[in-house]
DNA sequence: ACAGACAAGTTGTATATACAGGTTAAATTA
DNA sequence: TAATTTAACCTGTATATACAACTTGTCTGT
């Protein structure tokens, strides 16, 4: 087993290093970024490789580009944005949203009643399932169900996951980020363990959202199966 | 007022005819494209300007890329693929969806309990409205009201949209193509006119949503309003 | 005072090139 | 024959450069 240094490429840290000044408020909505040529400088990188990192704010929508003008920071976006690509911790109003596991992590068989189909190199090994109920001022508006591939995932089932992100657990311990994915939406019904975990009377609408993770580790997926209330809230992201 | 030329980037010319290709099933999934090096003598390109045209591909999932081996092509996804960026017509399965106008094109006062806010600069500008009901294999699944600002939009509401698309009509004939955009999502339960457009009974669970879409017009947006029965179909879309 | 030309600054598009690092299959060696 | 090395090919990262197209503010001439 070698030593990963994943060594990260610097139109990356330049990315990284934007988008923690415009969430933190450095730049503010309607600010405009400094130009691709004086961040070049400011960086000491070429106007190409700065455009590689602006390209991915404009991906996820922090800033929108004018010819002539320049990167206009954009208004962050409101509602309980966990259809984009960030985790449900991270894309929420700040300290709003509380995290309590239902279920603590435990080995298992692979469900065979996935929305996905699990390929069949993560079949052969175990899989990981932990479930969580999450809320918003008190009031619980999602419950979610996780299952991950038991792969070079040491102690994973001794950490606690309250009130943690589970992402930035992936990504700090374990070198996993997530790179993309695909969902499904439906709206059904509540009823039975739904309707207590999530505090409703049965028969109510709820969304219902089954999702595959794609990750930086090649043919490593996992899979979340999820439960939203949205009477007071929606789930929000970007086309 | 001057002629719009639009000169399109030979970069988008190589993806459009990719994507043609893709779609059309000249590449199957699984199947690798020619390298970016065979691609740039084949179009007589660089591989800089190649790789832009293949990183649109990868943002709308049609291929993946690996390093070492090359773009593969991706199996289409199924599920009715509106929450993406496509219009829902050119993302159903091919031939199964097919479109109805319930309310014909109209110029009205813009509403003021859309989800989204209509920029000031849309406002002073009258609102054109349409209504149509989508059904795959004959069975009614979504119902959709759209809003555009009417703004140099000729012979618009003497047009005929049943089972033409939107998006391809606004490209075509008023060169406006859509860039992004957000969109929000609750689950409700149908009631009144809902139910009888989609032929369902009061009480059963909806998805609904309402999207903002960015388009190549700056400053130009326009709203849609969607209730979609999921129970025999879901929505799909990219993380 | 006003209109128009101009200059400066910005992003968009495109070329040309180089090396790093991952993958595969053929060639070589034990 | 089997294991190892090598070569060829692929995408990822990065530099350096040039010109086009758009926006804004300034300068100039009337």
């Amino acid at each position: 087993m070698s030593h990963i240094v994943e060594a990260i490429p610097r139109y990356r840290k330049v990315y990284l290093e934007l988008k923690e000044q415009i969430t933190a408020g450095v730049f503010q909505p309607g600010d405009i970024l400094p130009s691709e040529q004086a961040l070049s400088t400011q960086y000491e990188l070429t106007r190409p490789t700065i455009r590689q990192s602006l390209s991915e704010l404009v991906r996820e929508g922090l800033i929108v580009k004018q010819k002539g003008i320049g990167s206009i920071v954009q208004k962050p976006k409101t509602g309980i944005g966990i259809l984009n690509i960030r985790g449900t911790t991270a894309s929420s109003p700040t300290g709003t949203l509380t995290t309590e596991v239902i279920d603590a992590p435990e080995l298992i068989d692979w469900p065979t009643d996935l929305a996905f189909e699990v390929p069949a190199a993560l079949r052969q090994f175990g899989c990981i399932r932990l479930s969580r109920l999450r809320s918003l001022y008190q009031v619980p508006v999602f419950y979610e169900e996780t299952y991950l591939p038991n792969i070079n995932l040491p102690r994973f089932t001794q950490r606690s996951f309250t009130n943690k992100s589970l992402f930035g657990i992936l990504s700090k311990h374990y070198d996993i980020s997530v790179t993309g994915g695909e969902q499904r939406i439906r709206s059904i019904v509540a009823r039975g363990r739904i309707c207590d975990l999530l505090n409703l009377s049965s028969g109510l609408p709820i969304l219902h959202l089954d999702k595959k993770y794609d990750t930086n580790r090649s043919q490593y997926h996992f899979f979340t199966t999820l439960w939203c209330n949205t009477k007071d809230y929606y789930l929000e992201g970007a086309l």
